[in-house]
DNA sequence: GCCGTGTGCCAACCTGTGTTATGATCAGAC
DNA sequence: GTCTGATCATAACACAGGTTGGCACACGGC
């Protein structure tokens, strides 16, 4: 479970053990349960064991802002456990099942198993870089590219993830969440999809599955360059 | 200089020597010159010794969103240079003095001395809690309330890094660079920064002294809250 | 069966922000 | 001095996207 880790750096059995032995307890939350909230003290990191989860902001006039969306494996909780009070707040797509990991076990698996320091530091390095592209994207482009980018986004990292093909994919989020992922309101981003399926980008059966006409297209129109994900080569070389 | 890092985890001695033993390269760079360009391969990452400088990216239609502006005592190139291919660029607004530090030295003193790894971990997952602050700015704000938000987070970082009041701070950015920050056009900076000040909530004497007439209602205008900064305990208290 | 609620979809209208364009001011180069 | 290029300022107009409101399903609970 925990071996996405070793994606981006060499670890030893004896880490991967350390890895293990971290003590967790499993629970689970159903959809559009939170797991943390913004202000709220934390003591556990969480990693998301099945099902998805987003991390979101309330802003002062009600608005809210989805700021990242997470899957299977990713350790989503680093963030707000380290520094000590939630800066935003998480909450699941689907049904999910999560193990809460206590703060002092992490940092003290970080302080004896450096390698594992590291890589979750690298980790934490590539969460980052979404950041960055989330902002250019939100701040920089039209509904349409951000759109386009986000089904981009997603399309890769189901892949990489193993949870869906690479044009074709079930997209676990209403409309009205894609428009917080993308500072849009929920009526512009079915006009924008409307759009995008008119041109052929991409084509939806039932309301949540995407599966997209040509990949190479909707990357254009997207300005989607997958850099930013800091994939392995060969995952890297799927677009 | 590195000793901003002790500023989350107390370091000892030995730590702090270990830092200071760093190998580095001075070098001046002059105003509106490029640390790393986006795409570029880095092999050092880059500690601002004094001066301002930003980071940028530029989408597909040429617009340059800027994710992140930083100031004396900066790591600023952790993020490229252990990612090893640039998602972004480093530009300086000013001449900046930096120490260019090996990739290789940084890895290796976080694997000996943990507890500087956990502390650039930190370093880390603070710039990661901006970035999401600035995802939720640009999405989700209106202008007003966007460049209100700016003005308090620069008053505030300023303060602490020791190089401004609170209230009274001189600005190194001209507000097409602004404009870069919130995602909107210098036209509408100016009309918005105009409002601001006819609303007596700045002042600006020159073109880049700016001085706060009322922080709190500055503040609220910004729907600013410097939670997501993670200052320590007294200097949240400046507010 | 019925009803409530969440979601998708659509249309008409409105507004915040972008666009384009023109001057004013200032600093540096020569 | 005066040319040149940045930067700031302002105005008139255009449009992408927000707002409001209404309809139609699908689904689960009763």
């Amino acid at each position: 479970m925990v071996r996405k880790l070793s994606y981006w750096t060499a670890l030893e059995p004896a880490d991967a053990a350390a890895i293990l032995a971290l003590p967790y307890r499993s629970k689970k939350i159903e959809r559009l349960g939170h797991v943390v909230r913004e202000r709220d003290k934390t003591e556990f990191s969480c990693l998301l064991v099945s099902g998805f989860a987003i991390r979101h902001k309330i802003v002062g006039d009600g608005g809210r802002q989805i700021v990242s969306v997470h899957m299977k494996g990713d350790l989503v909780d680093l963030q707000n456990s380290f520094l000590r009070v939630a800066d935003h707040s998480v909450q699941t797509l689907t049904d999910c099942e999560v193990a809460m990991i206590p703060r002092e076990a992490i940092v003290d698996l970080a302080f004896r198993h450096p390698r594992v320091g590291v890589a979750m530091w690298f980790d934490t390095l590539v969460d980052a870089s979404v950041f960055r592209e989330w902002v250019a994207n939100v701040g920089r482009r039209d509904a349409r590219t951000r759109l386009a980018h986000l089904l981009c986004e997603f399309s890769l990292r189901l892949q990489v993830a193993g949870l869906g093909a690479a044009t074709d994919y079930e997209l676990p989020m209403t409309q009205e969440q894609l428009a917080d992922c993308t500072g849009l309101t929920p009526v512009h981003v079915n006009r924008t999809l409307k759009s995008l399926e008119a041109e052929r980008l991409i084509t939806r059966r039932g309301s949540r599955s995407v599966t997209i006409g040509d990949w190479k297209k909707l990357a254009e129109a997207g300005d989607f360059d997958s850099a930013y994900l800091h994939l392995a080569d060969d995952e890297a070389a799927l677009t």
